[in-house]
DNA sequence: TTGCTTCCTAGGGTTTACCCTGACTTTTAA
DNA sequence: TTAAAAGTCAGGGTAAACCCTAGGAAGCAA
């Protein structure tokens, strides 16, 4: 018997889920949750074998959730669940420490597979997600699409960007030259491989920079 | 026995208003789609009293279709799905038509008394988002946050701006002059009221602008 | 301690974006 | 058909972003 939990903010979602798994013997779903901090507060508890999780909560980072959850708890088989599909943001979730990667239109027989595959200690991922890693590592495999390090200023920095303000604004909030700002902002494009502050916002938008 | 379609990209949610909806005696499920296109082609084969529609399918911009088809359907109700709850948003949905609208956060009963009254020609808003507009309305009472209707062109040179495409890029790509590319970002970025390209992106990603 | 690397810092020079105003034509809606 | 909205273009100017280069400080390993 297979405990799962859910972690999902859309309690639509978290009824799907719940309708898909019923009738299945070898599953039991043993708790439900809507947001990051009830989840870590609580699936001590009970920790189920596999936590499907919701990474776009609105009240926690989902990348940070999920290093948290399996550094605490390593038996734990997180499976990511998501409306993205970039090879970034996916590939970063494995990196840290889940298990499996499924969108939210996963049908019941993938739904499934995964949890019982996690359960077993393997990596599941849908062929359409193999499939974008595939290419995505053909297409280029020398410059593979990963998430960037950034330094502690670096992300103060496109923060600042990113809320609308200026160079000239952000250095007098950092207490630095204006062209320490250009410097950081150029090494934030070329970090992300951007062209201009469009992109700049963009790219840490869809690889979840931002705080 | 009330008729009701739903369209959402997600098949969890699908699920999940399917069973929620499922021992309600008085209302019947007549259709899913998960496309908008799908929905255009095949409503018409037989229309339903309610529809759930989630407004931020992939293939189509949700305002548009919802105000496409109470112009096509006018007997037809039309609840809006969104996980957005900006003043914005709703409004604009409400002023396009939509008899409802609800976040994908809802619960059975409120499901059920969103399709009964819109059924029963009325609208109906949950009281979270009744307060969130009445806060706003009593808040900024000239100063509304409300999702801007983008000209063509403007979409086009927001869309290329996000391709982090420079403005004469743009002008050349669209066959006109550098001058009118300022024109439209400029009033992209009046529209969306932002400061710069970095605000434009921000908010064009946050309200779905982006095709 | 010496190297090595990374980070933070900063300058000069160039390109691009931003702002305001105004005007003309075309398209759309009342 | 007439008014409004959208699309087009321009001048002139300021502000900001972008590019290249590089020195000094901090952290780390041999």
């Amino acid at each position: 018997m297979i405990k799962v939990a859910i972690c999902d903010d859309h309690n639509m979602v978290l009824r799907g889920i719940e309708t898909m798994l019923e009738d299945t013997e070898s599953i039991t779903i043993t708790a439900t949750y809507s947001l990051g901090k009830q989840l870590l507060g609580e699936i001590g508890q009970d920790i189920p074998n596999v936590l499907l999780l919701d990474i776009n909560l609105p009240d926690s980072n989902g990348l940070e959730l999920c290093k948290e959850l399996t550094k605490k708890y390593p038996d734990l088989s997180i499976i990511a669940l998501s409306n993205y599909s970039e090879t970034g943001f996916i590939k970063n979730m494995l990196r840290n420490g889940a298990k499996g990667y499924l969108l939210k239109n996963t049908d019941k027989q993938e739904l499934i597979l995964a949890i019982t595959t996690v359960n077993n200690g393997h990596t599941y991922l849908p062929r359409s997600i193999q499939d974008i890693l595939l290419n995505d590592s053909i297409g280029n495999p020398t410059q593979l699409a990963f998430i960037p390090k950034l330094t502690r200023r670096e992300k103060e920095v496109l923060n600042l960007i990113a809320k609308e303000h200026t160079n000239q604004e952000i250095a007098e909030l950092l207490f630095i030259s204006t062209k320490t700002v250009e410097s950081h902002r150029n090494n934030l494009i070329q970090k992300l491989a951007v062209r201009n502050t469009a992109g700049l916002i963009r790219v840490a938008l869809e690889k979840g920079l931002l705080s």
